[in-house]
DNA sequence: GCTCTTAATACTGTATACACTTCAGAACGC
DNA sequence: GCGTTCTGAAGTGTATACAGTATTAAGAGC
């Protein structure tokens, strides 16, 4: 017996799927590592120096290392012999590339999720949209912001394709890095936002045309605002 | 200068690309294992002792412990703290989930690739395809095999899009561990090389919806074979 | 002054050592 | 006999040590 048995008593009801979530070192590093990437606070195409990054997180060589091997995987750093873990520069063209995936995923989704959502399941996506709408009437950019990354989130997972879903949280996940690049002009963001009330709308018919040729303007929207910020602003 | 300078003008053509290769331990490491597990070399469900696997590898548990931190984000691993990695099972909903994911990437790539890929590029595509064809004409199933799938990449990879070239790649390495389970009925094999014919001819016209509907009917195929050969023999 | 060579330094790649957790079985009480 | 506690072994998580490679800077030759 490992635990203490009166934890055991206390949860003896049906609490066995807690997941309590004992991160080891190097988890806790990635998260960290991908944050700065992420963010920007390390530049990319720099070199990553172990012992001082060590030093500087207060962990040895060996979780940073195994963390970067993880970092690497989700691309946001290359590993070169030799050289180590050198962060990963995005060509605009691999942005655009990312976002395509990312709308193609959804688009496939939605067809999906027409078929096997449940009722309540689009009841909830509705009323999510409906509460991003409000945002958006405050012009709450970050709350919006929030709203926006779930739904099509919850798009992608209503399909249930366990697959899919991984993937486009990974990789939106990555688009964070050039997601300070938002919604500038007014006028965008009300048609983003009225494409929204679209998809819910479609959503809750079942319409499977509909939602594919909303999203694909969205995406068309999506590219055309990167395109234009990226011009001014070179990653 | 870090090379030898007579290396250095040899190579002063035009050589400069030449990858040469140069693989770490763990890097070599984690190539043997995906192996291993793909090829269900290692029972899934199992953990992987470190001393033990890497005694037999001949590495010490450093490169070992890195290169299951690269298979745990390619999903081929589970990492829990204080068990180490447990090999995944893979329940068959998981591996439909992957090929109709598959499926989709490829609906979205070949709809792309109509637009972008290059009157060579489809020829290229075409004659790969005629050469399957040859190779089922003698009932070869490696071979056939082996162009189906380079036939799938290329299709993807004509679109030009990074993102999902790769999701793609990863997904159908994946599947390596059911691919096993192949084309068992004559008149199923049949079925599925007039699709790609079929394919084919529609790609060199750019029609995209037939290439869609193909591609979809392509899926459905692979699906009923996967179930029918799963309820047989269990994952 | 410039280039090439060479030596020193810094850093990565790998192995080993130590700490802590988990698990299994023995010892013990009842 | 059954359950509980303790103890030891086995195994993972992390830190450190060592080896080999790349890079920088200094020096020699011209």
């Amino acid at each position: 017996m490992t635990r203490d048995p009166t934890m055991t008593t206390d949860l003896s009801g049906d609490y066995s799927e807690a997941p309590i979530l004992q991160r080891t070192l190097h988890d806790e590093v990635a998260a960290r590592l991908r944050d700065m990437i992420v963010e920007g606070r390390i530049d990319p195409g720099s070199r990553i120096n172990e012992v001082q990054l060590g030093r500087s997180l207060g962990v040895s060589r060996t979780p940073l290392r195994e963390a970067l091997k993880t970092l690497a995987s989700e691309g946001l750093v290359d590993l070169v012999r030799n050289k180590g873990a050198i962060v990963r520069t995005f060509a605009i063209g691999e942005t655009l590339d990312m976002v395509q995936a990312l709308s193609a995923i959804e688009q496939t989704c939605s067809r999906l999720a027409c078929d096997t959502a449940s009722a309540e399941e689009i009841e909830n996506f509705c009323s999510l949209t409906e509460t991003m709408v409000s945002e958006y009437g405050k012009r709450n950019r970050l709350a919006y912001f929030k709203l926006n990354q779930q739904l099509h989130q919850l798009l992608v997972d209503l399909a249930g394709n366990q697959t899919l879903s991984r993937f486009h949280r990974t990789t939106q996940e990555q688009l964070r890095r050039v997601r300070f690049i938002d919604i500038d002009k007014a006028d965008i963001w009300a048609l983003a936002t009225s494409q929204h009330e679209g998809l819910a709308v479609a959503f809750r018919s079942r319409d499977k045309s509909k939602m594919g040729s909303i999203l694909e303007d969205h995406l068309v929207l999506t590219l055309q605002r990167l395109r234009e910020a990226t011009h001014a602003n070179e990653l």
